[in-house]
DNA sequence: GGATGTGAATGCATTCACAGCA
DNA sequence: TGCTGTGAATGCATTCACATCC
């Protein structure tokens, strides 16, 4: 099995599968074909099929995907069939929020502990998870064997808070600040930024118009 | 200047540029090159100059970009040098801090109500957003001429939301429901699902360890 | 010298089309 | 017949390289 030489959008497809699937499996679906499985995303079943190519073989010729052991295989290549350990740092509007998301604990992720800067906050529990002051982040990063991370801090701290995540050894960061926080070997970063989903959606939005103007 | 043709991940990007205009704004430059431009965001100078030569001309050889003007006209390509309004539905966890999110103003999106399918929580306010009852949307849709929604409700009502949003005469949704909503020929989907994120960010630090294994 | 704008060349991702299997 | 897996072909995005201008 080649290590790299897969394509990124092939990835982050692979993700929309799984989902898919978890969605047919909750629905008593035991076969899928590729042309199924890609019809209620937007993609083709070549695509589909390809994308699966990149990894091995998953199904059988004439038949197509057993539901079952296509989500354990999907959830392995992803590493999302054991649990990750996930600290939060920022525990402002968009941090709670995130510590009470119901969606991630069944996708295997577990948030475990949050910091804030207001040291005020330490003590207190949102959606479950203690609040701690910053200077506690190394200490329950190794207690839990952490490698994930949530940055859900103002923009003008965000790179300390990375720079700290990765002195303390943590790997991946999810970043919700509005600022780039550019990778590095040891420490992969994955950005979201709202405002500019918003943004990029404005712009589709014109798009229609100039396509179908306005009635 | 041709409508169509544009890569979008160039759009994607030229909120990213946008972005970090920005910032090189408040800190109070003046110019920029493509090469500064990109480099804060590992992005070549020859992708920047091809992703504005997408939409016309901007620079002046020798010189650069002016930071100002440069950002007016992103605003204009964008659709943000004007204010956009628009409804929140589901004023859950992930709604209530969205609602109350500040990053969305100064992008030019303006969050001015919100919805619930718990009629008990009609007429309270969260980050000064009143929250209203969903037979209530239409009425307030027309009333503020709205293009733009957010849907931040669990994944089963997900569809039936969007259905009753386009129906209204909205063209943009963006969808935090952790399921496939399919965009139509007047309904433009923009999908950010949080664990999916999370789900990719593992993938790459398990790549991370297969190149450079563990300590 | 230093920078943009842009055709040409490259590289990457998607789609096609079909051999092979159930 | 129905469907997968996959080399080949296509198409799209990125990079190169250079003419042009400050």
């Amino acid at each position: 099995m080649k290590l790299n030489g897969i394509p990124l959008p092939a990835v982050k497809r692979l993700s929309l599968y799984l989902r898919q699937l978890e969605l047919l499996q909750a629905g008593g679906q035991k076969r899928v074909s590729s042309r199924q499985l890609g019809e209620s995303l937007g993609v083709t079943d070549a695509q589909v099929r390809k994308d699966f190519a990149y990894f091995g073989q998953f199904g059988h010729p004439g038949v197509g995907y057993q539901v079952d052991p296509l989500i354990q295989r999907l959830r392995h290549i992803l590493g999302t069939d054991k649990v990750w350990n996930v600290l939060v740092v920022g525990a402002g509007n968009l941090g709670r929020a995130l510590l009470q998301y119901k969606g991630f604990v069944q996708k295997g992720f577990r948030l475990v502990a949050a910091f804030d800067a207001d040291a005020s906050k330490a003590g207190q529990f949102v959606g479950g998870v203690p609040v701690f002051p910053m200077d506690e982040m190394e200490r329950m990063a190794l207690q839990f064997h952490i490698r994930l991370a949530i940055i859900a801090v103002p923009a003008d701290s965000a790179q300390a808070v990375a720079d700290r995540l990765a002195a303390i050894g943590i790997q991946g960061v999810l970043n919700f600040a509005p600022i780039p926080l550019p990778p590095t070997p040891t420490l992969a970063v994955n950005a979201v930024d709202l405002a500019v989903q918003l943004e990029q959606l404005s712009f589709q939005v014109n798009l229609l118009d100039q396509e179908q103007p306005a009635q």
